[in-house]
DNA sequence: TTAAATTCGGATAGATTTGTCTTAAATAGA
DNA sequence: TCTATTTAAGACAAATCTATCCGAATTTAA
């Protein structure tokens, strides 16, 4: 469904939120730590959503990556996958077809666009803070 | 989404299961003409639907593959992206953990399963002789 | 029986994704 | 200013996915 990339992606900017709703900021080994992820990789991905202005990140002794409080709950994770896997899968063909397109659709066409509409949608509705409370209160977790 | 692989299965199982309806059985160059993908890739892919029994294939000349008539109404899409791409898609945890469990779930899984169970039961209430149709009415299309 | 047509299977190659390593740059604090 | 800490960036490496190549096996038909 989603890239590595991407899961890791969002699986790092959950924690930096919960952590910048506590008023912490945290470091790549911090991240990694908590979502059991490859530190260098994950690096990469946090400088792209830092570029992408979704994360702030701070060089330097104490320094690491935050998100704005304010921002917390306007964060879609539809700007992250955005960022991260680009627009594929909200616009992409189901079957493989150079683009979806209504005026020749492919035969999963009608079908496929309901589901991958949904998908957007979610993704376009739930926001960072929205899942980082089920963090904070335990209910949710990032490793396993 | 889906492989490349998987992409090609599909459309390669719908354009067999046109011709089969039509009693027409379809050589590996007559389908990758049809959906415009490479020879040699497809031609493995076909020995994995025909090893998962979904089509049947027959060697020498006038050889080529085939679909049960019977069958076609009876084979869901879902079966096609088990045997080429596995149960991950209906099964895997939105944000990569080994597995997605309600018991102990990632931030995303309540989200999640909603749009991943609407994409599975999507998959496995539609046939091939569906949408075979479609194609066969001219209506929608396997290559652009 | 021979030749041609066709799929099968394994080896190989290319492309992309995932992951690592090393050095540079920035910053805080002694 | 010097040093330690931390992220940034680019080169590199490994793994996976996509695609190609070639010879073997099977079958039809002359
Ligand atoms: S054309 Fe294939 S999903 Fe729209
Ligand atoms: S645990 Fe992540 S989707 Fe179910």
């Amino acid at each position: 469904m989603f890239s590595k990339a991407c899961e890791y992606g969002i699986r790092a900017a959950l924690f930096i939120a919960q952590e910048s709703l506590n008023g912490q900021r945290v470091s790549l080994k911090a991240i990694t730590a908590e979502i059991d992820s490859p530190d260098a990789f994950t690096a990469k991905i946090l400088q792209l959503l830092a570029r992408n202005e979704i994360i702030v990140s701070t060089k330097g002794p104490n320094g690491g990556f935050e998100i704005d409080k304010k921002k917390i709950d306007n964060i879609m994770l539809s700007e992250i996958v955005d960022a991260v896997d680009g627009d594929s899968i909200y616009k992409g063909c189901g079957l493989g077809l150079k683009e979806c397109n209504a005026d020749k659709p492919c035969p999963l066409h009608n079908r496929f666009v309901l589901v991958r509409n949904d998908l957007k949608k979610m993704l376009e509705g739930t926001s960072l803070f929205e899942l980082a409370t089920g963090l904070e209160t335990g209910l949710t977790f990032l490793k396993r």
